[in-house]
Formats: structure tokens, C-alpha cells, sequence
DNA sequence: GATTTAATATACCGATTGGTATATGATTTT
DNA sequence: AAAATCATATACCAATCGGTATATTAAATC
């Protein structure tokens, strides 16, 4: 692996098991078996290698969810397609994601803030456009685009939390089923 | 107010605003008007003033859901009861409810982790103990407990999570009544 | 009134923080 | 082959970190 690489994996594993602000550039370099100036070479800042490895391990989720979330007429296959790859991102890149998960409500001021909202933003205008597309077909849906797309993804969130935590098993074809049937009943009810 | 009130007043702002690590015990003693000295005579350390804290604070909270999530024959009466309790202090304490949701997921090696892990524990034991003490009427619940009452919390701190983000109010009587609605769907079928 | 204890301040500790000025090989471009 | 760029290291910076030894004042206890 070449050095770069070598640092934005060292610092995932240490951001996620300690958290941003307990690691300090130090241990990061030592960990990846280089010196300071090399990592600022590369990334100019740590909050530049924070952000560089949120942008570079979320595409693939992103990528995901928009083909899961295209609209082809049937909102209850949509919903699930993106709750399955969420489910399935969650267990590939678990630590990435709890790093994530563990960043969701931190303080606006954080210098690390800026790049996970901005993650969890694109991930909701994906969801919000796929509910938007199925307004033609569920007119009660109309103008709740937003509400609905962060209440799915705050259901999904707590699901995966909780299997971080052992309590579930994200492998559970019923398990998917049955939150998809729950949160439908949320809406046309 | 007191020199130690004042302390854990500062504190809990900081904390909230700027995370427990980004926050030096220096700029705490400074906005309280004190000095470092005063602080370790009151709390030991700055995790013990954080610990302090917590438990202060959380006091309130765990007696309202004791109260309201006892079981007295109809559950879905209980569920709503502890929603309302959990929304109301939500309402009540912002600053504190919102450090609490970002530590939710923080490292567990962490200094705060265990603090914050306990009183989830806590809240946990209330709402399982309600689940328990209703399966004399629903046969199907039992052995669930635990699952029903981490997924009833998991919907709660999304719906707080989401006010704060100005996504929703939780002053809203109809949405406590469908979150309850579409809880116990999810149980039931 | 004397003694103890609680509450506070001054001044300091070593360790660590994120970051950089400068230099040196290594590689690529011209 | 020369020049320029890239990748890396040594050695350092001021600032801040959590925490404390010592002293002093104020309040409570005897």
C-alpha cells in the first residue's frame, strides 16, 4: 500500500476506536510508520485528512444509495433496495460508519462537522428525490419529501447503531422486510 | 449561584456546544470565574466533573420515565406516556439532551463513554422492565423485551435528534400518537 | 477563642497539541 | 544531463493540555 493510503486507513481505524479529537497527527504518523511533514504533504491539515477520508470511503455508499433509490413505480421496492444497501454498507465498512454514526449530532462548531453534514446531506436529497419521483403515484405524499427521507434515515441510523451495539443481526431478510412494512404504515396511516 | 453550580452551568454549555475533548479545562474555570484549583477541589478531574454532571442532570429523566412507564394493564398507554416524558424533557433541556445524543455512539474507550453508557443502561432497564411487565397480556412479546425497548429509544432519539436539527416539533400531539401507532405496528405484526 | 476544615488563588509541572522551516534524496519533465 | 517537482526526514515552534504543590483566606467545629 502505498503511503498515502497507508495514512487514511492508520487514521480511520484510530478516529473510530478514539475518536478526532482524542488521536493526535503524532500517533497517526508513527502508527503508519512516517513522519509529520509527509502527511501534511498530503492532506495540509488533519481536519484536511478527516475530510479526505470521509469523501473518498462515502462514494461508494453514495453511489449505492442513488441506483437503490431510482423510482421505477413501486416506493415500498425502492425503500427497501436503499434500507438493503444501507444494511449492506454498514456491515462492509463498519468501522467507517460507526466513525460516522458517532459524528451525527457532534457540535456545530467541530472542525469536523462541516464534512459529515455535508455527507449526510447528499444522502438525503437522494432519499427526498426518490420520494419526490413517487409523488405522482401517492399524492398524500406531497410536500413531506424532507420529512420522510430523514425519518427513514434516522430509522435505518438506529438500526445499524444497534446492531454496532449487538443487539440485532443486520443479516435478517425479515428484519429488513419488517422495517420497510413499519415505515410505510408510518406514512399512509 | 454557587461556585460548583456555576462550574457544572459552564461546563454542560461548553461541552454541548463545542465537544468534551475541544473544551480545555482552562476555558472552563476562566468563563466561570474561577480558577483551576477551585475545579479539581470540587470534582477530582475533568472527567469527574463530567461524570457530575451527567448524573445531575439525567436525575430528572430517569425518575419521569420511571413514573411513566409503569405497566398498568394497557401498554400502549405506557408508550405514550414515556414518549410524552422523553419529548417534554427533550424540550426542557436541550443543551444536555443534544451532548447526550452526540456521545450516543462515541468510542468506547473514551473517557465519557462510560458515563454515558450507564445512564443508557439505566433508561434501557425502565423500558424493558415496562415491555416485562406486559407480556402477562401480549404472550407474543415475550422474550423481546430487550429488543422492543433499544428500538422504542432508537425511535425517540431519532424524532429528538430530528427537532433539533429544526426538521420537526416535537410539540405536536398527533405526531407522539402516530409514533406510538407505528411502534406497536411494528410489535404486532 | 483556638483549631480544624473548606474554599480559593499564585505559580508552576512535564507532556502533548497542531503545525512548520529547512534540508535531502528520489523521481519526473524538459 | 539539467531542472524542476515530489516525497520524505530532522529538528524545532509557541500554545495548550490536564493536573498539582504550596499558600492563604473564610467558615465551621470544638
Amino acid at each position: 500500500m502505498d503511503t498515502r493510503q497507508k495514512l487514511l486507513q492508520v487514521a480511520l481505524n484510530l478516529f473510530s476506536r478514539y475518536g478526532y479529537d482524542a488521536v493526535g497527527v503524532q500517533t497517526i504518523v508513527e502508527e503508519a510508520g512516517v513522519t509529520k511533514p509527509t502527511l501534511y504533504h498530503y492532506f495540509g491539515s488533519k481536519q484536511g485528512l478527516f475530510e479526505t477520508l470521509v469523501k473518498e470511503k462515502s462514494q461508494s455508499l453514495l453511489e449505492a444509495i442513488q441506483l437503490a433509490s431510482a423510482y421505477h413505480g413501486d416506493i415500498t421496492k425502492s425503500i427497501k433496495d436503499v434500507v438493503n444497501e444501507y444494511f449492506k454498507y454498514a456491515q462492509a465498512q463498519p468501522t467507517f460508519y460507526r466513525m460516522i454514526l458517532s459524528l451525527w449530532f457532534a457540535p456545530p462548531s467541530s472542525e469536523y462537522s462541516g464534512v459529515v453534514q455535508e455527507l449526510l446531506l447528499e444522502q438525503t436529497r437522494l432519499l427526498e428525490a426518490m420520494f419526490e419521483a413517487a409523488v405522482q403515484n401517492h399524492g398524500n405524499m406531497r410536500g413531506r419529501h424532507q420529512q420522510y427521507a430523514v425519518s427513514l434515515k434516522g430509522m435505518i441510523d438506529t438500526y445499524i447503531g444497534l446492531s454496532f451495539q449487538g443487539h440485532i443481526q443486520l443479516n435478517d431478510n425479515v428484519l429488513n422486510h419488517k422495517i420497510v412494512h413499519q415505515f410505510m404504515h408510518g406514512i399512509f396511516s
